[in-house]
DNA sequence: CTGTTAGCGCCTTCAG
DNA sequence: CTGAAGGCGCTAACAG
């Protein structure tokens, strides 16, 4: 038994599908006779539109597709639930791609999703702006958030990564730490180089020595370089991580080589997850509104995509960068003085 | 400028559609000439099939659809990432919808599905069985992780949850722990309902009486259930929670209260998520494998997808419930003797 | 091996 | 206000 379709409801309603059409889309008028003989059809049916049919023929699907590299750790879970507000809030769809290892498997990704989406969001930071547009068949709406610097074609949102690393080694040079290092990101990804850079540059302008590991975003490697880094001998008395899941695994390496945070070294994370107030002590951070970000950003495309469908009223004026500024907060890990426990469980 | 169809690129080959269809589909056999005319065609225009077309004519989209409840907490984003790990293993795209906070909006959200996806894997624990299949138009694949006690006619998944109450509670009881409190999820939720359950009949067993709260699987519930418990005089000496946030939520309760976790009063979560092993002390919990309950579902998803393809052999022997065992993890906040520090990091 | 021709399910002019 | 017919972009028989 197939599901039915729009000329079976004609059919038992006695008229044309054109009638079924639009009673079932709101346009035109249908007189009131018609109308209730139609949805007397679907009920009995219990017929549901095909959105793929729709879809061919009206050329919108009502979703938005969003590409990213990876969906480990809680920024992505968060962003992604920002977009899912929004896109319901518009009344769309949300279709999520990850585990794009590099630039090959973006652009296919990228690809696939012609005839499936009315836009993109793009997060992947393999991708350089020359592969993104030529895997874009026609003009599908994008917008990028992969953090590269690109040639300002296309709209995007980025954050203000070296300013936030400024502001986390000022804050720690003010609390009186010298002996700053940093955890950075992997080489490839442009968000660890830019904090990576902010470090590097705060630190030169207070004539001090940088202190550099790497990791790679991920707990398990922020451990790693940080009990590397306490073995070495030349015990930094603070660490600004890439990252929050880098800054958490720096807190566990601490504890584990038996000393103690803030006293003996302080730790700065980055990006504000639900988890840094709740580890101990409580991580200060770099907040950046996530769940807002991912909100704003499918709000932009959606715009972005309403432009296109209206005959662009003018050239693509809107391919602005909307930069967004993280917020140091200062919980316990820096060893600021004012501190207070903060234990509200407030989170939802 | 309008994207190439399919069209475009065999007039430009010299070819018919068909040969076109065939060399990208790879299904058929086409001469060497003609398929590397194609190609350079295809090259030339950089022509991307589309899809949704492809999948009006095909009848399967490749994407699965999951309807859950919410978007909150790190439940439901592992869940996801293991679904998204299955799609991508399997070439498929997966699009969320969630939010649904009643059946009406999950019956709608299930309806506009139809034609955007091969099959559904539903976790709205408000829909019952009946509202459930009268939305789904035709046959469309379910796979039912809402925990209800359905006829047993859909394939489905389910955690044993009172069997994890039962361990969680047990546990305590062998520590020594006497006035056990469980801090529960919300009424309508029928896993929050099977632990509640679980609780009172391994307290029954062991001839206590139950100590009850209520909480709505939130961390700030479980904070302001817990406070509210210590408040009243009568301090247990143990808190089974419904889920990981809302014993985080006690947690931090009670080391507000000016009590300590487990001197005082022992916890207990359900889930273990990522998190879980982060907080201080340790949050000793029911371990279920998120991300691999996640992966399979979509796994057996798929099987039931392509068993209906394939003009179903049989009838549907393997509408089974598939039922997942958690796993007691003990670690500091129990008050266990043996538990050791477990600081690895380990977490990707 | 290749081209022609129907559809897939729906929306949308265009006449009536 | 309603119906008939064309087409969205692609695949899939069926003939050549």
């Amino acid at each position: 038994m197939k599901a039915a379709t729009i000329r079976d409801v004609a059919e038992r309603a006695g008229v044309s599908v054109a009638s079924v059409s639009r009673v079932l889309t709101g346009a035109g008028v249908v007189a009131e006779p018609t109308r209730s003989k139609v949805l007397e059809a679907v009920e009995a049916l219990s017929y549901v539109p095909h959105s793929g049919a729709r879809s061919l023929s009206t050329n919108r699907t009502d979703v938005v597709g969003v590409i990213l590299p990876d969906l480990f750790g809680e920024f992505f879970s968060e962003l992604i639930r920002g977009m899912d507000v929004a896109c319901r809030q518009q009344g769309r769809h949300l279709i999520v791609s990850s585990s794009h290892d590099d630039a090959a498997v973006a652009a296919a990704a990228i690809r696939s999703m012609r005839g499936r989406v009315d836009g993109l969001i793009v997060l992947s930071p393999h991708l350089d702006s020359g592969e993104l547009t030529s895997s874009l068949s026609g003009r599908l709406p994008v917008l990028l958030m992969n953090g590269a610097d690109l040639d300002g074609q296309q709209p995007s949102m980025a954050v203000d990564n070296a300013g936030g690393a400024r502001a986390a080694v000022e804050h720690l040079l003010a609390l009186g730490r010298r002996q700053i290092a940093h955890v950075g990101g992997p080489a490839g990804n442009v968000e660890a180089r830019q904090r990576k850079q902010g470090y590097l540059d705060a630190i030169a302008l207070a004539d001090h020595e940088p202190i550099l590991a790497q990791g790679e975003f991920t707990q398990a490697s922020g451990f790693a370089a940080t009990s590397a880094l306490l073995a070495s001998g030349q015990t930094p008395d603070a660490i600004f991580a890439g990252n929050d899941a880098m800054a958490i695994g720096a807190l566990l390496a601490i504890q584990e080589a038996g000393l103690r945070c803030p006293d003996d070294v302080a730790v700065v994370g980055f990006d504000d997850v639900p988890i840094a107030e709740l580890v101990r002590p409580g991580l200060t951070t770099l907040n950046i509104d996530i769940v807002g970000m991912g909100r704003r950003a499918v709000e932009r495309l959606i715009a972005e995509i309403e432009r296109g469908e209206a005959a662009q009223p003018q050239a693509a004026n809107d391919a602005d960068r909307e930069i967004i500024v993280p917020r140091l907060v200062v919980r316990q890990s820096c060893g600021a003085p004012t501190s207070t426990p903060s234990l509200s469980g407030e989170r939802p």
